[in-house]
DNA sequence: TCGACTTTGTGCATATCTTCACAAAGGCAC
DNA sequence: GTGCCTTTGTGAAGATATGCACAAAGTCGA
């Protein structure tokens, strides 16, 4: 791991708040579109679901662009925080795996609006090679290290079974990728320097079973731990 | 505030630590399937990715379940952690909004296997009710409230588009639902005591973008921050 | 120009999470 | 037994993140 020497102007973002960054430009995307020119800490926080300190600290990060008394001109901050994400310019993205997931996400229309031109679909099935989804003609996965140099990818979706989920992350940082989304429910192995987010559709309702059974059980006091001898 | 009385046995576990316990989880069940009966918090910890302190750390939330000298019984570890995220019970799913991604959810394999059981699909459009998708026939919305009373459903999936999203989320909080995975690009405004975890695929692809611009950009240290004026 | 009012930006206290490092616990060989 | 070896469980330090509370900075009406 990379140690964090301070700058002169640090540039370090905190992690939580680049997380809560496209959060804030969704609810002042909606802003713009309801044509709300300005906007307090306050009511933006609301939208987004945070503490407006929280927010105002988030924002201070990136700079001082709010005025006191008034608050944030909407579309400066759109601009800012778009800048800040990197999603000003286009960013080519392949999918690889078009499973129902991989159609799923094909046809997200999330995407394309922030900047994410899906610029490849990729599976290993004959069956679904030639296929046309969201408007693209689904190739093999021979094709990934062309597809991915030939189109100047730079963030690959792994949305394949868990067992060849490996195996295409290999492939794709040997082609030069360093920024993968992945939703096989694996732990991929990588090398520095490479950045792997994950979603896992089952650890989320594993989280909320966890809760829901405290809130079943009767709160936080619970009676009886052991009921009987589980023993080993 | 409520100051954290420990208890004698303290239940209070913490966020982070819930979060991890599907991780390591999975990384389990992978070694039972592989028939390893112990495993080290070195090698378990290598396995879920994360580093070996943490891990103990976690388990040791749980109780003291590992042997000095020895390590942790897989199949006692997978028990202990499946109880306390509570599935070693069934739980009744229901999935609003069969478009793409509602697809994509019902035939995920990942969630049968952990004691998560669909007990219905619903959709709002009455072209898509009555088809058959993993061995389940689509409902119409109307019927919300009567399949969650009738099949005991107690989290509920919302994988509508955004402006059905709080409707649906008012309606099954209102039938007594508490669980909420959200995957709609919303904040769903919830009363207290419910919870809500979102799963936001354009959000995660956002993040990358900020790291992979940050690696584009020469490394840590940014050049010219201010290229020019760029003013209100 | 001035004063009342609003809202930002942030210092500071607190809470939460991570990591180190090691004493204590147990297995195992002899 | 006894002593050596391995590995857990955890106290304490450090790192990060959160939230309060308020001074500073700006707007706006008169």
């Amino acid at each position: 791991m990379t140690r964090r020497i301070p700058q002169a102007r640090d540039r370090g973002i905190p992690d939580a708040t680049v997380a809560r960054l496209p959060l804030y430009l969704r609810a002042l995307n909606g802003m713009a579109e309801r044509g709300t020119a300005t906007v307090s800490s306050e009511d933006l926080a609301l939208a987004a679901g945070v503490n407006s300190a929280k927010l105002r600290k988030d924002l201070s990060h990136l700079g001082s662009y709010g005025t006191r008394g008034v608050g944030y001109d909407v579309q400066y901050l759109i601009y800012q925080i778009s800048r800040e994400l990197g999603l000003t310019q286009d960013w080519a993205v392949a999918i690889v795996g078009v499973g129902n997931l991989g159609r799923a996400l094909a046809n997200y229309g999330g995407f394309a609006s922030r900047g994410f031109r899906i610029a490849g679909l990729l599976d290993a099935d004959p069956h679904v090679v030639g296929d046309r989804i969201a408007g693209l003609v689904v190739e093999h996965t021979d094709e990934l290290e062309s597809v991915i140099k030939k189109r100047g990818v730079s963030i690959v979706v792994i949305a394949t079974p868990a067992t060849a989920a490996q195996q295409v992350c290999d492939r794709v940082i040997a082609a030069g990728v360093t920024s993968i989304l992945n939703f096989a429910p694996v732990v991929l192995a990588v090398p520095d320097g490479v950045d792997v987010r994950k979603v896992d559709l089952s650890i989320e309702l594993q989280i909320l079973a966890f809760h829901e059974q405290r809130k079943a059980n009767g709160g936080p006091i619970m009676a009886e731990e052991w009921p009987d001898g589980v023993v080993m």
